[in-house]
DNA sequence: GACCAGGCATCGA
DNA sequence: TCGATGCATGGT
């Protein structure tokens, strides 16, 4: 696995390059990687077989180019991949990784290596002060959707199946498919969700079909089955890089 | 100084 | 059901 890529694929913004390695904080710790701690080797996923997914995948030729790189979809935990992805909204990689560490300074715990941890969804309950953040009109969504958070919305999710899960996750305001397949594919191991936005709408109709969403999204589930996500996210790397 | 950003909600046609 | 628009503001 290339650690650095991986980091850098627009996952998971709440990392750190340092001259020996990387510091990433997530569920509720920071670690260094490498070496490859147990939490590194959750977190990266590591027990997914990387050989076989890529075998299929490489059955479609369109897709070969974008899966040179080796990357990896990481487990996040949900909660804060939600914040995380309704942070993105409109909004770019350097902006969302400011946005989160701020918040996380502000609100969340201390951690080894000078990061902070997510903050609990109790503890985002201030518009106002998401704002002076830098959030923005993303503030509006962020605290009605700690509350509901708060109160269960994300209890017992592991277990439903995909498309009830993310039914359940677009009534959450400021939640609709892109960020809701997003936490699927994330943190739920839901390698089927394909998170749809720009830069996938773009290659997708460069490389295979003119269409709208729906069928993006038929096709895509279509053509690589369960292992869509994985799909999504070699050509999201590869179509921001070259 | 435009232009766009890992969107979503809303509204009019 | 589809396209246009506002939302806030920073990065390039």
């Amino acid at each position: 696995m290339d650690v650095g890529v991986t980091l850098e694929s627009g996952q998971f913004f709440r990392w750190r390059r340092e001259k020996d390695g990387f510091v990433v904080a997530t569920h509720g710790r920071a670690f260094r990687v490498p070496p490859l701690s147990p939490a590194a080797r959750k977190f990266f996923a590591l027990d997914h077989d990387i050989d076989a997914i890529c075998g299929t995948l490489r059955r479609d030729r369109k897709l070969r180019p974008a899966l040179r790189t080796d990357l990896r979809l990481l487990r996040q935990d949900p909660w804060e991949c939600l914040v995380s992805f309704l942070t993105s909204c409109a909004s770019n990689i350097p902006r969302i990784t400011k946005n989160l560490d701020a918040l996380c300074r502000t609100l969340g715990r201390p951690l080894a290596h000078g990061l902070h941890a997510m903050p609990p969804p109790e503890a985002v309950d201030d518009e106002k002060l998401l704002r002076r953040l830098g959030f923005g009109f993303r503030a509006k969504y962020l605290v009605p959707v700690a509350r509901e958070v708060s109160r269960g919305a994300l209890r017992g999710m592991e277990r439903m199946s995909t498309d009830e899960a993310r039914l359940r996750l677009c009534e959450l305001p400021g939640v609709a498919e892109k960020v809701a397949d997003c936490v699927l594919l994330f943190a739920y191991e839901r390698l089927e969700a394909f998170p749809l936005d720009v830069w996938i709408r773009r290659v997708m109709r460069e490389l295979y079909l003119r269409g709208n969403d729906r069928e993006i999204r038929a096709f895509a589930a279509d053509r690589w089955n369960g292992l869509a996500g994985y799909a999504q996210q070699f050509l999201y790397v590869w179509s921001r890089n070259r």
